[in-house]
DNA sequence: TAGTGGTCTAGACCACTAG
DNA sequence: TAGTGGTCTAGACCACTAT
């Protein structure tokens, strides 16, 4: 008897080898039905199997190669303040700019929320306090990238146009050192997971593609968190870099 | 008709509600056949797209809520130059013990082997260009934690206990501090992505488990790259954490 | 021993796509 | 229109686990 796993070995190994480069067109499955005498369910599961290693993929109705886009590097100097401030650009889009990619994005929500918990935590309020949320996805080109949503403590968004759809040149970061305030350290925890399937919707996501959990917690120079955002990435599309010296 | 989704649907919700907690037992195969007027498969389809997903896993032949390990926080701290000068622990020993774990390292190379592309461009030579390799599998607890493969330029491991099973005190870094070198610098780079069938099965991941990609630099105090590690940890046990300030 | 999940078969209908 | 992948059914045998 052939089991699933002898037929997505052999094709995992051809990929691997590269006898098939991205994008190559794979063996149909009744071709495979033939020619490993096997049910058509059978080799369907071999396919599935190496969709969910992010190996594989349809397309129009064809199974090839997954391509593996390039992600984009993400280095803590998309966060230089030379670039914002003044009438800079928004995060996102002076850094994808510089790489030759258009962004852009589109707010899911401006709202006053009780604050979840990791964002309580780290903005150091109790769970449950009333906070301002900026929710948005963002694209780079056509592809949906990442969903981020922004949580500000109301105290600091109060009549500013954080809560404006549109914040103005600069960003947040601008608008919360117009309150006079100064932006001093950022904060970065990375991990990684498969998406809810809610997420893999929105971020139109391809099987066997996990995400990358950022928590973003901004400080001013006196210690003070005055931004948490939690977003979620595809991993597929994005790298993080940083450099720093060894501690003592 | 009723369709797998649907099944997964609900069962997902029930999850997600918390009305199926940690570890909770999910209905059984021959239970949501009949729930649902479904065929064996089409059960099974939903049960494997939850699996997928990260929510579910089998458990001496019953599907449970997938609990979620506590990820391990690595923060930069763990190289602090107190921790392994001197007489100290290995890297990996000292962050570890410091959370209350034990851990532990299997060698499973240690070699002459030509830089791939990724190591060569981090080292600053041709590929191809002949490196020291030491490959180890890391443990926390009893589960494998990493593979982590450790690369030097030759010149700079020639004769020291880099290049023996057990490094000694301090472990790599001390080592290549007594080669006259002060090290600088760390560079990391991480990206998440589907493991490979043997990455599977050498970390023991359950479907739906991501991995991290880490790729570490160390530069002395000059700029010369003198190690590229790079690893592979399973992500569910594993958030990095960096802070820095805002760059000019 | 009874129940569980893992896997396979053979056949079927569907929607979609390319020629 | 022919071929592709997506999904479902009904039945089967297996290894493993708990009682």
């Amino acid at each position: 008897m052939v089991s699933y796993r002898q037929i997505s070995d052999d094709l995992r190994a051809l990929i691997e080898s590269g006898e098939y480069g991205p994008r190559a067109l794979l063996p149909s499955l009744s071709e495979l039905t033939k020619r490993y005498g096997v049910a058509r369910n059978t080799a369907t599961q071999a396919l599935k199997t190496l969709e969910q290693e992010g190996m594989i993929q349809v397309e129009s109705g064809r199974w090839i190669v997954r391509p593996r886009p390039r992600p984009r590097r993400h280095g803590i100097d998309r966060y230089s303040r030379s670039r914002w401030s003044g009438d800079g650009q928004a995060i996102l889009i002076a850094e994808t700019a510089r790489q030759g990619l258009t962004a852009r994005q589109e707010i899911r929500e401006l709202a006053e929320v009780p604050a979840p918990e990791p964002v309580a935590e780290r903005l150091d309020v109790p769970v449950g306090t009333v906070v301002w949320v900026r929710r948005r996805t963002t694209f780079v080109g056509e592809r949906p990238h990442q969903l981020a949503d922004s949580y500000y403590p109301l105290d600091l968004v109060k009549g500013t146009r954080i809560r404006k759809e549109n914040t103005g040149p600069g960003g947040g970061f601008a608008r919360l050192e117009e309150t006079g305030l100064r932006l001093g350290e950022i904060e970065e925890e990375i991990s990684a997971r498969m998406p809810t399937s809610r997420e893999a919707t929105a971020l139109t996501l391809p099987a066997g593609t996990p995400v990358v959990d950022l928590v973003r917690t901004t400080y001013d120079t006196t210690g003070r968190p005055v931004e948490v955002m939690l977003a979620v990435l595809a991993a597929d599309m994005s790298t993080f870099a940083y450099r720093f010296p060894i501690p003592d």
